[in-house]
DNA sequence: TTATATTTGGACTGATCGGTCTTGAAAGGG
DNA sequence: CCCTTTCAAGACCGATCAGTCCAAATATAA
């Protein structure tokens, strides 16, 4: 039932939620039509449980980069290396899961609003702290306030989420992520 | 005819491509069905007219930020308050066409992705230049390259958008420009 | 083996989709 | 005043939508 929910995840992923048919869904859970209401209640429900696995998964990833355990600026640097990867050619036409519905259904969805705003919040705050941990250690440059930096690469990263769906080379969004970090790290 | 694409265009942009129905368009149209196919051919024939006119005006308002007989770093921070403005509170909710289709349609959509990847061209080139003379006068902090930091701005202002769909306060928006653009320009 | 749950595939529902076509009213020209 | 042309309203089309339901098959238990 993990399972099919994943796979749910990746259909959803893939097409947008209004793009993606019930029998799509059918076909990647290998469940039949009753199976499907019995377990999820309904395509938009089973939506939800796929959204909030995408989420878990993403803050998950955060807690790895930014393990306390390690250099901050590591931390950084892998985070962003992560959106490079993500973002760069056939991986960037696939498009994010989160941003895709932020576009899509944030608006009208009140239950999906809650949890993109959710999501963004949390991921500040883990930039946050990670941004702390880089000025406690002297290598913030000078004037840089960790919450707002914090904001601003949020914004960034989900910028290169979306300019990502035209597939740029990874030479080219990496340079942008290097001339970035360059002007808040030292 | 054109103030048909308009209102059309506001549909679009309120409700995304899948979730807009014929209905939906000949109501903001006030046009029958049959004109409506006679005029424009269908439902994604009028899309893309109704995206090329929200990239026209996107651009042409990018063309006044940056006139060339002003201040390149003025024309910076106007198109960046523009973002700003259009990002926060209720505008933010609102979206972007441009930042929706380029998700929910720019992978699948051959016409659609050609005019997402120039619109974020167009964009990216104008940023240079202005970029490019502020250099020239003197006021881009060191090391910065105009064309490699372009990429960082349209980044993040796109990023922008997409973080606006949770409508936070203008303040938030306006700390992160002037963090950003205060790290790039003096 | 038989009786009882459980789950299956898929028929079926009413609604709505994008797109076509007919009908009738209005407008314009002779 | 009549005839032609234009265009709007909406009936209609097959396809597909999300969701319900049931009969047959399978699994479980006694």
């Amino acid at each position: 039932m993990d399972a099919a929910v994943e796979r749910a995840m990746d259909v959803f992923w893939s097409r947008g939620y209004h793009a993606t048919a019930l029998p799509d869904l059918l076909r990647a859970t290998r469940l039949s039509r009753g199976s499907l209401y019995a377990a999820f209640g309904g395509k938009h429900s089973l939506f939800l449980r796929a959204l909030d696995r995408y989420i878990a998964g993403a803050l998950a990833r955060m807690d790895v980069e930014f393990d306390p355990r390690n250099d901050p600026v590591d931390g950084l640097r892998a985070y962003l290396a992560g959106y490079v990867d993500r973002t760069s050619g056939s991986n960037g036409r696939r498009g994010c899961l989160l941003v895709a519905t932020a576009m899509e259904l944030a608006g009208g969805d009140a239950e999906v609003g809650r949890r993109v705003a959710g999501f963004f919040k949390a991921m500040e705050a883990k930039v946050t702290n990670a941004l702390s941990r880089t000025k406690a250690a002297g290598r913030l440059a000078d004037g840089v306030e960790p919450a707002t930096a914090a904001r601003v690469l949020v914004c960034f990263v989900e910028g290169l989420r979306v300019v990502g769906k035209t597939a740029p080379t990874r030479t080219t969004s990496q340079a942008a992520v290097d001339a970035l970090i360059g002007r808040f790290v030292r």
